[in-house]
DNA sequence: CTATGTAGTTATCAGCCGATTACAACCAAC
DNA sequence: GTTGGTTGTAATCGGCTGATAACTACATAG
């Protein structure tokens, strides 16, 4: 395969691009609102590729909505793991709360789940998300340690941050004291480290057709 | 105005009517998803005169969004009123969430705001969004008393109370332990009852179009 | 009775978008 | 070198849906 001209990719390296594309287009307009052709334009391919390659938009998006639940469940797995066993409870919140703050890092991930929590009705995507949903609040509560009354709480706090996310609350962060103080509760020390990492992200482009 | 046959109503009656149908269109489908078309069936006008009464779909979605924080606003005030000077914190943490709690039976109303959460990048609805919920937030903080960190974290358990009426936790509720567990966790006492409360709300139906 | 505004409809247009089809380019093996 | 599978594209179709236009029905004032 020629370095410069890669004009054909395998399989899999498409996919994934497809897959990071989507994640970005369906996070920022969910799955009605985004479209194959976004996605495509995104990802370098044509939307004819795309529809293909996945079948439909929505099994695509059940693709993207898969994804992002396992990259946040990787996350938390490998932030426990650097827990000692005896870690008292305060100091597992807070290797799992940096650990939340560095998924926001790729803001699709978490705002595609958002919009995947609106979907409970969706006969194909309701039973997928709510058994995701739970699966994540067991390795808070159990593999964490956490417990029933932290791991809701923790999981509280990650919906607040996601919501936070979906208003782009950053935006008006410097200039609004109480959107501030708001996001320095969800963050904790971090905040405004996080504040400066996801301020001034960009919106997506429209795209016209092909 | 004959009292069994009113063909015509006034204005502001159709507007309630019309608001009241695009909550819950706009609640399962949000913006994109859901039409305008299904608002004016649920309101039993034509689709025509929805759009012409709001002058678009977005002046449409706009309008329910503002209507769904001012009841929220409402509520909390109202809930706030019925509390003495000097009440302790768990009283008024317990008083905010029996309000909240009364919020879902119209799942409409918190629905839509989710959905308007993830609107943000809109330059209509973003601006609009952040402004009510930093408002939402100070009467928590103020109104109600609770401070910074504890009206935070009255809004993050609002957000998974969200989340879980979006996922349609309640559908598993009775053969998932876990699912019990976290509804238990996000209301409390009232956990049984709020289940059943909105258990077995059936979706809104397909409509083809006139 | 007529005029005027309000409440509503039917019909239709025009654009968007998911999906399908047919085809092209490339590669590997025999 | 031809055969067959993989990677991709261009073109197009057809349904959906927001918006608009043109029209109808009723009510109220003068």
């Amino acid at each position: 395969m020629s370095a410069e001209t890669e004009r054909r990719s395998s399989s899999e390296n498409r996919r994934e691009q497809i897959l990071a594309s989507a994640t970005a287009v369906f996070g920022e307009r969910g799955l009605a609102g985004g479209t194959t052709d976004a996605v495509a334009h995104g990802a370098g391919v044509s939307q004819a590729y795309v529809v293909r390659m996945f079948g439909s938009k929505q099994e695509l998006f059940v693709a993207v909505t898969e994804r992002a639940c396992a990259r946040v469940m990787e996350t938390f797995r490998a932030a426990i793991a650097t827990l000692p066993a005896d870690s008292p409870i305060p100091q597992r919140l807070e290797v799992l709360g940096r650990a939340y703050v560095g998924l926001t890092a790729d803001r699709g991930i978490l705002l595609t789940l958002m919009h995947a929590f609106t979907l409970g009705h969706d006969p194909r995507i309701g039973p997928i998300i709510r058994e995701r949903y739970l699966e994540i609040y067991r390795i808070a509560r159990d593999e964490a340690g956490l417990g029933p009354e932290q791991a809701s709480h923790f999981l509280a706090t990650g919906m607040l941050i996601n919501t936070g996310m979906g208003m782009r609350m950053f935006d008006v962060a410097e200039s609004d004291a109480d959107a501030r103080e708001l996001l320095g509760c969800m963050w904790g020390d971090e905040a405004d480290e996080a504040i400066a990492l996801m301020a001034s992200v960009p919106t997506l482009p429209d795209v016209g057709r092909r």
